[in-house]
DNA sequence: CTCACTACTGACACTAATGTATGTATCTAA
DNA sequence: TTAGATACATACATTAGTGTCAGTAGTGAG
């Protein structure tokens, strides 16, 4: 009795996806285990469960759990490059610094950004570029476009500039801290979190385009 | 042959400690595990291994790993706390906003108070207190403190004081965010990091003293 | 229709981590 | 000095999660 192997029981009719769907299909699967248990929660069975596949299949698509995690890494970071090059698109800062904030916001709190990058920065303390991107490269064109805005085509000076950098850094901190530390600080119940959130939001944009974007200051 | 279970080796000299010493080396370990590594490389063996013990006298210590997980959580947060509290002690915000910031962002880097924070965050995503600490009620004191100080005894108004939160938090969130992220997004190099960090924190405490100490505005 | 391709599956091997059971060594106190 | 308490050890059970393998089933091209 050559004991063929056959199927136990009447499985679930086979979905067949192009790869491109399943791998898309995978990762927010992935993401939404991230954003709802911390990064413990990423595991193949169970987002395998949600997708309603079986675990090899993301390994067969993403070669190794690591894999998955870093094509979660590089989608969320290039979605972050891309908002940026968005803001980069002839904006004028001291018009719309509150749009850019909640633009930031919206890609760190929805789209998970802020904990991948925490869980990624505490995995790898001593990394300086991610995924191709380099961040300080990024923060720099954009310090560089606002000086331009304020200054016209005027020569800024360095100091200038970092200082103009820090404002944008402290933005993206901020932004990222709202979206793990925020609500845990927020004396807001959550009816009234989202009101208080903008007005937090509204605040710091004015702090910011008030002490970058006009240059009085020493 | 009853077959007494005898030791195999000759093992290292055992070394006994009281147990709150005991307690606060493992912790210490799992502290050091956790900068390096992130929360994954808390492990049981290894953080066994640097303090010279073996893995199931930290489960007799406390408990669990996840006994240890929150003993370590508690250390930090407490340590925050002991910090604020430090930090109300009679000082004048005007005079001072430097150096609390600094304080603050030592206790998040050094202290690794920003990764546990993180790493807490992300697992509890809609926790609301903390190992009996209640975040709001402290970020309400300091803006308290604050708004006296500024307005002498007189009555402050809910806004004012939503205000001053907000620069509190502001600090909070950055301070934050500058220990899991500063080093990424920094242009300078590893020797010029620090110099620039302070840069940094006397420019935000400036923004926030001028922001915040001054109620000109509006 | 047939064939090649590949998305997909079930069963299983393997590893690594936590936790348990039970005995040992060292401290303190009477 | 002895007795009890407890810090600590070894050996092992257990489990959960990743990764492998060989086969199955949709799908599109010729």
């Amino acid at each position: 009795m050559p004991e063929q192997k056959k199927p136990v029981g009447a499985s679930a009719p086979r979905r067949r996806r192009s790869a491109e769907v399943a791998r898309r299909e995978i990762l927010d699967a992935a993401q939404r285990r991230l954003d709802e248990g911390g990064p413990d929660a990423i595991r193949l069975q169970e987002i395998a469960r949600d997708v309603g596949i079986a675990h090899p299949t993301i390994l067969h698509h993403f070669g190794s759990r690591d894999g998955l995690i870093q094509a979660l890494d590089a989608r969320a970071i290039h979605a972050l490059s891309d908002d940026v090059s968005a803001m980069l698109q002839g904006r004028r800062v001291q018009d719309s610094g509150i749009e850019l904030l909640e633009r930031l916001a919206h890609t760190m709190n929805d789209l998970g950004l802020a904990r991948l990058i925490a869980w990624w920065a505490m995995r790898e303390p001593n990394a300086r570029a991610l995924e191709g991107i380099d961040p300080p490269a990024l923060v720099r064109k954009i310090s560089q476009l606002i000086c331009s805005q304020i200054e016209g085509d005027e020569a800024h000076s360095t100091e200038r500039e970092e200082l103009v950098s820090f404002g944008v850094r402290l933005a993206v901190m901020a932004m990222f801290g709202e979206a793990l530390i925020g609500d845990i600080m927020s004396p807001a119940g959550a009816e009234q979190r989202d009101a208080e959130r903008h007005r937090f939001r509204a605040w710091l944009s004015d702090l910011l385009v008030e002490k970058i974007a006009d240059p009085s200051d020493d």
